[in-house]
DNA sequence: GTCGTGTTTCGATAACTGTCTATCCAAGGA
DNA sequence: TCCTTGGATAGACAGTTATCGAAACACGAC
């Protein structure tokens, strides 16, 4: 895509959460994406555009879904791109945001607890 | 330690983000769940805690892997015991810690991306 | 070019968060 | 009993964040 993601995202640590203590570094890299979903808003707008038709949804669909003020809504999708976890790209008047699989996979992949019977290569 | 966890982590939704839109009820639960781990003392807390032998940890180890006063360290063990993701005992001198494996199997799941396979139109 | 719709940025304010010091409680040993 | 150690609580301070209204910007239609 374009500029966005220069960042901890893609750099994130991959060994779960309960296998190895995180590094301090690790730490603050996965802190910032939790961050960006610690916000009632951020995650229901990051489900809403994960889950929209094509996986993409423009922010005029966004709007509705709120009782928020267009700038709000902005702020919170420019705190979910610079994390990393959409990205945004302007379509004539509309501009279509997507999620980035990666990131959330990883997320997951570090949240997974560790299970007895999981052996990890 | 009475009784934590009488709250959101149990009823967090468990369809992933990106199959259907969170509703606001789920959204604020979640979003508590991540403001927990949204930052990097707790997520290296939670780490320790959950690779530690035998699943648990006392605090007096926790203490030791920061730089920080006792106080900042119990504050940060409070909030992710009100989350819900750790549980602390008295057992004589010390408190042991162990983390709530089932809360971070219910994360790992919303987070997890939507399969390619699994195609909703 | 101008106009209108949609989106972002700016500036301000209120609320929240992380950290500290000082203090207090619980357990164990002299 | 008193004293020491481990851990939690209380209160205060600085820095950050969420939200808004107003203004500015980008694009398409005309």
């Amino acid at each position: 895509m374009s500029k966005q993601l220069p960042l901890a995202a893609m750099d994130a640590c991959c060994a779960p959460l309960a296998r190895d203590p995180l590094t301090a570094e690790q730490a603050v890299e996965l802190s910032q994406l939790f961050k960006a979903m610690a916000d009632p808003v951020r995650l229901r707008l990051l489900s809403l555009i994960a889950s929209h038709a094509g996986g993409e949804a423009c922010v005029c669909d966004l709007t509705d879904a709120f009782e928020l003020t267009g700038p709000t809504i902005s702020h919170h999708l420019k705190v979910l791109r610079a994390s990393g976890l959409i990205t945004g790209e302007r379509r004539g008047t509309w501009v279509y945001y997507r999620v980035h699989p990666e990131v959330l996979a990883r997320l997951s992949a570090v949240l997974v607890p560790a299970e007895p019977g999981v052996v990890t290569t």
